[in-house]
DNA sequence: TATGAATGAGGGTTCATTCAT
DNA sequence: TATGAATGAACCCTCATTCAT
C-alpha cells in the first residue's frame, strides 16, 4: 500500500474508509477525514487532487490489494470450477474481514457523480480481468459454451456476485456472506456450461 | 400515472427525469426542474416534501408501469423458461424506450444517500416479488433445483440483469441491449436448473 | 370590535392573537392565522393589506377597548391618585385576564419592524395621552411638581409599568400582577409629587 | 472586548452593530455584515454560531463594557442619590456616544423571537445587578422604604430609564438625552424614598 | 512538508401574496 | 366575497479548497 509516499497518504485513505462508511460521501467532510488521520485539513491536498481523488484513490488502493490476493490465490488452483469458487469466496471474505471496505465498496462508492462511475470501472478492470480470464480458459478446456459472450458473461457474474455482497450490506451483514460463495459458483458455472455437470454442489 | 393529482404532479416528475439525466441528481437545481416542468419552483414543493422525494417518487412511478407492463407480458405465458425471458426482454426493452429513464435508474439513482436506498429498495419488491414467484414456481414444476435459496437465486438474476443494463448505459448504449435478453435468461436458467436440459438454447 | 365589517374580521384578529401567541410575530404563518380562523388563506387579504397589518389592526381593536375600559374606570373616580392606581391596576388586570393578548403585547409586537413600532406608537397615543391628562391634573391640583415635564413624566409611567408587564409575562405569569398596581402606582405619584426632597441635586 | 479572539471578531461585531442599525436585524444579511466587515461571509461563521449569536453576541460585548463603565463611575461615589444620577446620565451618555449602538439597543435587539429575549435578559442581568445593589444599599441607609418590593423596584427603574431612551431613539435623537438623567432620577429616588405622603392608600 | 484560518460560490426551501375561478 | 393553487423572491449556511506562514 502507499503508492505514493509517507505514512500520511495510508493513514488518510485509511481515515476515509472508517468516515465514508460512517457518513456516507456526500456527509462526509474532508477536515473529518483529516482530523480522522491526525493531520491538518490542508494537508489532504498535498497527497490528494479533491475529496473524489479521496474515493478514487482509496478504492485503487484497496482494489488492488484484494484483486492481488484473489490472483494469488486462484493461481495455485487447476479446475476452473474451483478458481471461481475461490474468486467468489474471496471476494465475499475480504468484505467480511473489512466491513468499513464493505460499506464503501457496496454503497458509498455508487453515490459519487456519474462521471466517477467512469473511473470506478477503470479500477475494477483488474478484477474483471481475472474473470475474462477464467471465461477464457473454460472456454477453451472445452466446460463452457463455446458461443459465450464473454463481456456478457463477465457482467452476469460480476453482476450476481456484487449484488449478493450489496444485499448483505444493506442487511447489515447479520449472516455470513462467504458459506453463500459455493451455491453461487455453483449456478453460475452451471449457467455458463456447455452440458450437464450432474454433482457440483458443495464448497467441497 | 399521477397517483396523486393534477397534471403538473407529472409535469414534475417527467421533467425530473430528464433534468436528472442530463446532470445527475447532485448536480440538478431544483429550480431546474421547475424550469423544464414550466412551474414555478414553489410549485414543487407542492407536491413533493423535497428533492429527494422528486427522485423516490419518480422511481416509483416509472416502476409501478414498469412492473405492471412486465406482469401483465408473462402473465399470458405458460413455461416458466419463456417466462424469465420474457422478464429480462420487457426489462431491457423498457430501459431502450426511455433512455433518460435508463440512465436515472442505473446511475443517478444510487447516488443519492445510504438511506435512500434503502426506500429504493423498498420500490424494488413489486419486481422483486415478480422474480420469487417465477422462482417458487419453477421449484414447484421441477424445473429448478429444489435446494434453491430463493433470496440468492432472486438476488443473482436481479444483479445479473441490472449490471448488464448499467454496462449498457455506460457504454452509452451503443448497442441494442434488447436482444442480449433470451442469452442472459439462458443462463440464468441453466444455472437454476437441477439438471442437464440439452437444448435450452434461445428464442432461435 | 370589528371596526370593519363581517365576522370574518373579527375572526381572523381573534385567531391572529392565538397564533401570534403561540408562536410568535416571525413563527406565525399567513395560512396558519386564516386556518385558525377557519377563511381561506386569500380572504385575509380582503380584510387586511398584509401581515404587519394583521397585527397593527388587531392592537388597535384590542387597544381601543383596552383604553375605552380604562377611561370609563377611572371617569368615575375624583382624586388623581386613585385614577393613577386604577389605571395602572386596568392596565394589569386586562393583561391578566387576556394571556394571550398579554404575550403578544408585550412580547411578539416588538418584534415586528423599527418602522412597525412608530405604527405601534401611534395605536398608543391613545393611552399615553389618558396619561398625559392625569399629569395635566395633577400639575393643575398642586398635587405633581409644576416644573414636571410631561413628556419625561409620561415616559417614565409608561415605562414602568410596561417593564413590570413584560416580566411577567417572561416570568410566564407564574404571579399575579394586579396586586403589584397600587405599589407601583405609589411609588410614581410620591416621585412626581411636588413634596419635600430634602437635597435633590440635578437641575433643581 | 474580543472575549474569543482575533481582531476578526471585533470587526464582525462592529460592522453588525452598523448593519442592524441600519437595516433593522430581520432585514441585514450576513453577507452585508460580512462586507462592511472587511471578510468573506464564511469566516463570520468562524467566529459565530449564526445570525442570531452575533446579535447576542454584539449585546454582550457591549453590555459589558456598558455595565463595566457605570461600575466604575459610580465605585466613586458616595451618596445613593448620585450613584442613580450617574447610573442614569452613564446609561444616556453612552447611548448618545453610539448612536448605532442605541437604536440596536433600543429597537433592534427586540426584535429577534422570544426565546432570544430571554438571553438578552441573561446579558441584562449584570445591569440589573447594579440597580438591585443600589437598591439594597439605599434601604440599608434608610434612605428607601424599608417595605421596598426589590424586583419591582428594579423594573421601575429600568423600565423607565429604557422607555425614555427608546422614545429619544425613535425621535430620532432630535434632542439630548443625557441632561434629563438627573430629573429622572430625581423622581426615581422620589418614588423610593421612605418619606412622607401624606395619605398614599395602599392596596390595604 | 505541514498548517488551519480564510475563502466564497452555491441552492434547497419557505411563505407572504396574488389571481383565476 | 371567497377560495386555495400557484407564484417566485429571498437568504442563511456549509464546506471543499486555497494560501500565507
Amino acid at each position: 500500500m502507499g503508492r505514493k509516499k509517507g505514512p500520511k497518504y495510508d493513514a488518510i485513505i485509511d481515515a476515509a474508509v472508517v468516515v465514508f462508511a460512517q457518513n456516507g460521501y456526500h456527509n462526509s467532510k474532508v477536515s473529518k477525514i483529516a482530523q480522522e488521520a491526525g493531520v491538518a485539513d490542508g494537508t489532504i491536498y498535498l497527497y490528494f487532487k479533491n475529496k473524489e481523488d479521496i474515493l478514487i484513490s482509496m478504492f485503487e488502493e484497496k482494489m488492488s490489494i484484494f484483486v492481488d490476493r484473489i490472483q494469488h490465490e486462484i493461481s495455485h488452483v487447476e479446475s476452473i470450477e474451483k478458481k471461481l469458487e475461490i474468486m467468489v469466496e474471496m471476494h465475499f471474505t475480504q468484505l467480511e474481514l473489512d466491513p468499513d471496505l464493505a460499506i464503501v465498496t457496496q454503497l458509498e462508492l455508487r453515490q459519487s457523480n456519474t462521471n466517477m462511475r467512469y473511473k470506478v470501472n477503470e479500477v475494477l478492470k483488474g478484477y474483471l480481468g481475472l474473470i475474462d480470464g477464467l471465461l477464457e480458459e473454460g472456454m477453451k478446456q472445452g466446460l463452457f459454451d463455446p458461443g459465450l459472450n464473454i463481456r456478457i458473461a463477465r457482467q452476469i457474474i460480476f453482476g450476481a456476485v456484487d449484488e449478493v455482497a450489496t444485499n448483505w450490506v444493506m442487511k447489515e451483514r447479520k449472516y455470513a456472506l462467504t458459506p453463500l460463495a459455493s451455491d453461487i459458483s455453483d449456478m453460475l458455472i452451471k449457467g455458463l456450461s456447455l452440458k450437464s455437470q450432474p454433482e457440483l454442489k458443495g464448497k467441497g
